[in-house]
DNA sequence: CAGTATCCAGCTAGATACTG
DNA sequence: CAGTATCTAGCTGGATACTG
């Protein structure tokens, strides 16, 4: 048969929906923030989040060193944070600065992309904080009646 | 002893934080949104987001049934989209009519709420198509230097 | 048509131990 | 202090087969 089947013609389908997917930047940037630690990181370096509880924060982007952070995320393991706080450097979106005092002292901050992904997270923020809520009602209600 | 040991101390921290997360509602909305078919879902029910290759879509909300979402979504399976739509449903972000057709119609619809959050998307979309290039851009310069 | 049921491979987060 | 290295358990997505 010189015709192809429904089932190639499927699969080169997903292959090309995959390879927009692979370069379409809403989706790589959601790769990137749906990440729990980056969006924890990034919200602790840039005190954009709620605080947390029994922790006090100065207000506006400021360095944090790696065991201030550790501090901050209850919870994280080394590996995670070292990963993330690498993946984000990488990014561009935090600076990462070593000072050779012993023993040696690492900061990290935000750059001003960091900080702008911030902004654009706090328009997340605000419609979670509004409507919320609602999903979760609504969640109840379909589970109610099951 | 009488006293908490620095273990015991961390992990009243991290069960605190970990209550604290799961109860913000920025969380919960990244944990929604962070799943692939849920934004794509989302996507092609708002026609938001931008066109598959070779792909024309009406513009505007409009319903679709099941058997039109999984071609528009190549590569998606079964399993995924009955579960992604049902958790969608759940939430209230979309609709699910049945008529008693043979054999039986199922058309799905964006509600307010789900039209309320792919309007807030939007605002994620232009933050990606005015930064994500910068993003790549920094990721292949640290690739370059290692 | 629009699902449900089951099984399995792959990835990843976290725990643990070690170090310049 | 600020990591690196290794191992594993658990979850999740996808493939496959079946159905009112």
């Amino acid at each position: 048969m010189a015709t192809t089947t429904a089932a190639q013609q499927r699969a080169q389908a997903k292959a090309e929906y995959d390879a927009f997917l692979a370069t379409c930047p809403s989706r790589r940037l959601l790769d990137r923030i749906s990440n729990k630690w980056v969006t924890l990181i990034l919200g602790v370096l840039g005190r954009e989040c709620s605080r947390q509880p029994g922790v006090d924060g100065i207000d506006g982007p400021r360095a944090m060193r790696y065991s201030e952070l550790s501090r901050q995320l209850p919870g994280v393991s080394q590996k995670m944070l070292t990963q993330t706080l690498r993946a984000l450097e990488r990014d561009g979106l935090i600076t990462r600065t070593v000072t050779p005092t012993v023993p040696v002292t690492v900061s990290y901050e935000l750059t001003d992309l960091g900080r702008s992904l911030n902004d654009m997270m706090r328009g997340l923020k605000v419609w979670a904080e509004s409507h919320m809520n609602e999903v979760l009602t609504n969640r109840a209600a379909y589970d109610e009646r099951s």
